[in-house]
DNA sequence: CGCAAAGTTGAGCGTCCTCAAGCAGCGTGG
DNA sequence: CCACGCTGCTTGAGGACGCTCAACTTTGCG
């Protein structure tokens, strides 16, 4: 199907869903970021609540920012008004990348929860990239990273099912927080079924269908009333649960 | 409908679609950015036929290329098999961003004709750099150029029909031909519509029907019997199909 | 010339969207 | 304190857009 060149599966490169592994890395990575950066750069701290902004498209681009704590989503707009929420993002990520080029933000930064931000000028980080090599390797890891998740979103938007994609959602988000050496077993959605359905391009009722579907399979479950945190018993099956739902029949044949 | 915070469409950033502003810019910069390398760094050029592939994914990452001529697209893979063209290339534009922070590529980039990359190794970049600051803003630009294209293709994905993706997507084409001087009133699309459909998230029948759709429209033509090359005598007819498309009824109200 | 690959078109169907109703949580004010 | 309204969430019924399957045509190549 597609376009599958056959060899494809053979020749795939190492998975980008890796269970486990790497957790303390990640973590790892982000704390010598961090440091890096106290240690060497000018810092503006500062510290926002959910529905802050930490900057606008359309605003002019100066500086960068680094997720010391908290979750953020980042909202492209077009010309005719739709809006479309693109990446999230957690510590030890970047925002603001898509300043560069144009000189302008492209996209809204905004807080989903409380959390702080380190606001650094782009003209003094190269300054100190210059004088440290290594804070120009983390920088260009970071927006490299940040292509990476893009185009897996994209891969994810074009072949999965919406439950698929809510399941795969879900495995993302319980994996960043795992990285991140935060509690990952139940996690707190702190965006809307309409933001996750904007950001997973489909509806909120069909959020909402989909999350009753995977808790009736087992796969989730709702701990308190109120339907924010979701828990989840085990990654793995739903990473599975993706998988099974790419080859709707002929699993075990072969 | 769906998030739109109702004051969007007023604050929205200039539009990515600026019908004919900058085209001379465009090709100003790139050929500056060809020169500034040729001058600074070490190259290996490199010609390729359509299907060769600058590098896959897996391999070791150690190498930058810079599309001098030609027309490329990268394949996402996933573990499972799936894959997906995640982007499209032309000349100036920068392959292999994926592969810094991995140490290794992420995605196929292959050929969809005969072209010429640049090849440049990336701690020679590094060193260049340290040398002309100019290259770093150069290398930083493309990559935040890169992340704010995959974010509106990800809007597009998200926001429109299949017929307006398509619609939008020779828009694009015709738009990044005219930025950079080439022809841009007919352009040949070197992909299949297997290909095309892929990139766009639908199924090649897809494309094909809204290709029908698109000249019995008149916003498009065939010139050739062979319907791989497309007449486009209006640009800007285009854009207006996609926003006409969005607004099914409504275009005159209010 | 003949075969394989690419493309077009049609019919039927399924996934997901639309529209609608009802419920739950929560802050506000009478 | 509870009615009230608001926002967010769930669930159902119906319909549409795009997918699947299939037949046929066209193009390109050995």
């Amino acid at each position: 199907m597609m376009t599958a060149t056959s060899t494809a599966a053979a020749r795939a490169r190492t998975p980008s869903a890796q269970p486990a592994a790497g957790r303390h890395e990640v973590a790892e990575r982000i704390a010598g970021t961090l440091q890096l950066l106290q240690d060497h750069v000018a810092i503006t701290r500062r510290i926002v609540r959910a529905g802050d902004s930490v900057y606008e498209a359309g605003e002019r681009f100066g500086m960068l920012h680094v997720i010391n704590s908290g979750f953020f989503k980042t909202i492209n707009l077009a010309a005719d008004g739709r809006e479309q929420v693109v990446g999230l993002h957690f510590k030890g990520d970047w925002l603001g990348f898509d300043g560069i080029a144009a000189g302008q933000y492209g996209c809204d930064a905004v807080a989903l929860d409380t959390g702080e931000v380190w606001s650094i000028r782009y003209d003094a980080l190269l300054a100190a990239c210059a004088r440290h090599p290594q804070l120009l390797g983390v920088l260009h890891q970071a927006m490299s990273r940040e292509i990476t998740r893009d185009r897996d979103s994209l891969l994810s938007l074009c072949t999965l099912s919406a439950d698929a994609r809510v399941a795969d959602f879900l495995r993302y988000w319980a994996d960043a927080m795992a990285q991140r050496g935060l509690r990952h077993d139940q996690i707190t959605l702190r965006m809307t079924r309409a933001e996750i359905g904007n950001y997973l391009g489909m509806t909120l009722e069909t959020v909402s269908r989909a999350l009753t579907r995977l808790s009736r399979e087992q796969l989730i479950a709702f701990p308190e009333r109120g339907r924010r945190d979701v828990q989840i018993p085990d990654v793995q099956a739903l990473g599975a649960y993706v998988q099974r739902s790419l080859a709707p029949a002929s699993t075990t044949l072969q």
